[in-house]
DNA sequence: CTGCCTCCATACGCTACCGTATGCGCCATA
DNA sequence: TATGGCGCATACGGTAGCGTATGGAGGCAG
């Protein structure tokens, strides 16, 4: 009667390579990303791969499909905030971001921005998700009372910042980077008309 | 007697190479610098690679060498402004990096950086270039008036947007960008206390 | 002219991959 | 118990790239 009913299964299927595709791409990014060395990961060899896969560029695809999935999940999570509550939601953002807490996900963050500058089709998926987090971070400044144009400036400033600054290498800058960071936080969120 | 005057040569040296090499780095990223391919664009076969270098490794060290150098130079130069222009030229430096005109060099900054996520010397290449910048524009929002610990977010901020930004894709996002640009630049550059 | 040194070409072995062809064990079902 | 298909292993041909070995052209000194 279960038909539908997911069945227990030891054996690998599509999503399983796609999870594992992504940590080695977090990894060692897209050049890295290879067939045979999945394979071995998997503790499988490619005969396994190329039964559910025709080739790697659809494993590719469906990596993509996957990430991009799971970061609009991710960000209408992320900017869904209780009313009034909603520039606490943006320092909630931009911690979660900037933090090394979620250093696993920023490395597959940038695996994929890396990639999508040389590839059409990652580039796309890039576009959607920076719309759509650009968009959700927009309405959180706009709850906060601030102006369109400025809501847009720095919501921007925010995912630019919180990308950019996971590329630097700042540890002999400054001794307190928790207070430095703190301070940009600021910076990004604090807007100038009303004063939390 | 000019035994130490530069003899003009058609044939290629070590530099050549290099610079060859980071034309590559530009366009294909790390994983796309070969051996191979770069003396296919150089017009040689790699025989006369390995008579200047000892092997791919000796070639990556001398592009970070070279790519750590102009830098350097470009960050002293564009951080040099005359008394009483410093914010002049805070603009300046935010509006060099952000826009298309020095596409190339980002592209090149941005390979570095993503070579230096798993490779220890570029890390340690990348390391020092950012403490140079930082430090030097630290410098122009001190000669500002800006106090110390807001002028090393400032910067900070300054330069995880540029790289940022370089990295998002936002065409969809905004109808009116340089506008946008502008607002940002503005909140990283316009320091709180004096109000340009 | 001869010999040497510099700079590069050619040829080779080796490894890592991609994608294909085919074999094979296991499980469900009749 | 027979059988067919699913999920994977094995084996193969082909390409790209690294590094080595060796040959060869051209200039320069003697």
């Amino acid at each position: 009667m279960e038909t539908i009913a997911k069945k227990p299964r030891t054996q690998l299927d599509r999503d399983a390579w796609i999870v594992g595709a992504i940590e080695v791409l977090a990894e060692e990014g897209i050049a890295g990303l290879r067939v045979e060395v999945l394979a071995k990961r998997l503790k499988v060899t490619k005969g396994s791969f190329y039964w559910h896969f025709t080739d790697r560029r659809d494993l590719l695809l469906g990596v993509l499909q996957h990430w991009k999935e799971g970061r609009i999940r991710d960000i209408i999570k992320q900017t869904r905030a209780q009313p009034g509550r909603e520039l606490e939601q943006i320092y909630h953002v931009i911690d979660v971001y900037s933090a090394n807490r979620s250093r696993r996900g920023m490395m597959i963050e940038l695996a994929v921005r890396d990639w999508a500058r040389r590839d059409a089709e990652a580039s796309a998926i890039v576009a959607e998700v920076d719309d759509v987090r650009l968009r959700c971070a927009r309405e959180l400044f706009l709850a906060c009372g601030v102006p369109l144009e400025e809501a847009s400036s720095r919501c921007m400033l925010l995912y630019a910042y919180v990308f950019g600054v996971s590329l630097m290498i700042y540890d002999k800058f400054d001794s307190d980077i928790p207070r430095l960071k703190r301070d940009i936080a600021d910076l990004i969120a604090r807007s100038s008309s009303p004063r939390a």
